[in-house]
DNA sequence: GTAAACCTTAACGTTAACTTTAAGTCAATA
DNA sequence: TATTGACTTAAAGTTAACGTTAAGGTTTAC
């Protein structure tokens, strides 16, 4: 079995357009074509995509995700770079979620101290907006 | 105290120049200058700078921070409507760490993968750097 | 058999977020 | 006093990652 671009746009979301673009930046080569030149992606296509997906929307840039899979297609000598690479990359995303989990907290605070200001104001000024909420809450 | 573009540049580890920008964007207005016109930072720019980069970290637009900024300067009736767009950023910020968690799994599988693999490849093919590191582990 | 809906390439356009450049002002120092 | 160095502006340039358009070939439905 095999999918048509349309097909592989549908299950990755990814657009026709962009799968052509990131054939062509080099993020999978070796899609086959039918006689008239049209592409025709396997499983194992699709197996790829999941993890250049994968890399792409963790933060890895597309020049960095072309490095992998160029070592890639070199085989089994390049195996240790290739789990350097992915051990360096999930360092970097975990990085990336802990300095997450702070802005997170950040962000929390901010809605906190947001709410018992508004609630402050609410109560002076009178918002309508806000009493009708707690009328209809309590309705 | 206050403080002079590139002070806060060390401080908040944005050059200059961006800091220039993101004034110009509207992220940041109302900042001072001096009777020569060289801008002097307050505790309170450095205040909201750090919230600006907080929305910015966790991925809200420029543009995007900057109508919470025109909100902000609007003042107490625009409380609620801020507080919408903090929640609404909260929503979005853990959405973004559960789908990095779950791909983090997957960069993992691919480590623990690869690294079977390069066992394997390194047993078959003898592969020195392997085999120092192994020696030098055991040494 | 022809029109609609697909596919192809090449090349140019867009957007966000900077980054650099050019040209000038100002304060302190050799 | 002149030059150094940090500041200022406006404007043009860069980069990544697409997106769009033009011009055409192929497949499928009626």
């Amino acid at each position: 079995m095999n999918y048509t671009i349309k097909q592989v746009s549908e299950k990755t979301h990814l657009k026709p357009h962009v799968l052509r673009y990131y054939e062509r930046e080099g993020l999978l080569p070796l899609v086959c074509r039918s006689e008239s030149g049209i592409r025709r992606y396997t499983e194992d296509d699709l197996e790829w995509l999941g993890l250049i997906c994968c890399l792409k929307n963790t933060g890895m840039a597309i020049r960095q995700i072309k490095e992998f899979v160029e070592l890639s297609m070199q085989g089994g000598e390049t195996l240790r770079q290739r789990c350097d690479m992915l051990a360096e990359h999930k360092k970097e995303v975990e990085a990336q979620m802990e300095e997450m989990q702070k802005y997170l907290r950040k962000v929390e605070h901010k809605i906190e101290y947001f709410t018992e200001q508004y609630q402050r104001y609410a109560a002076d000024h009178g918002d309508m907006a806000f009493k009708e909420a707690v009328i209809s809450k309590n309705a």
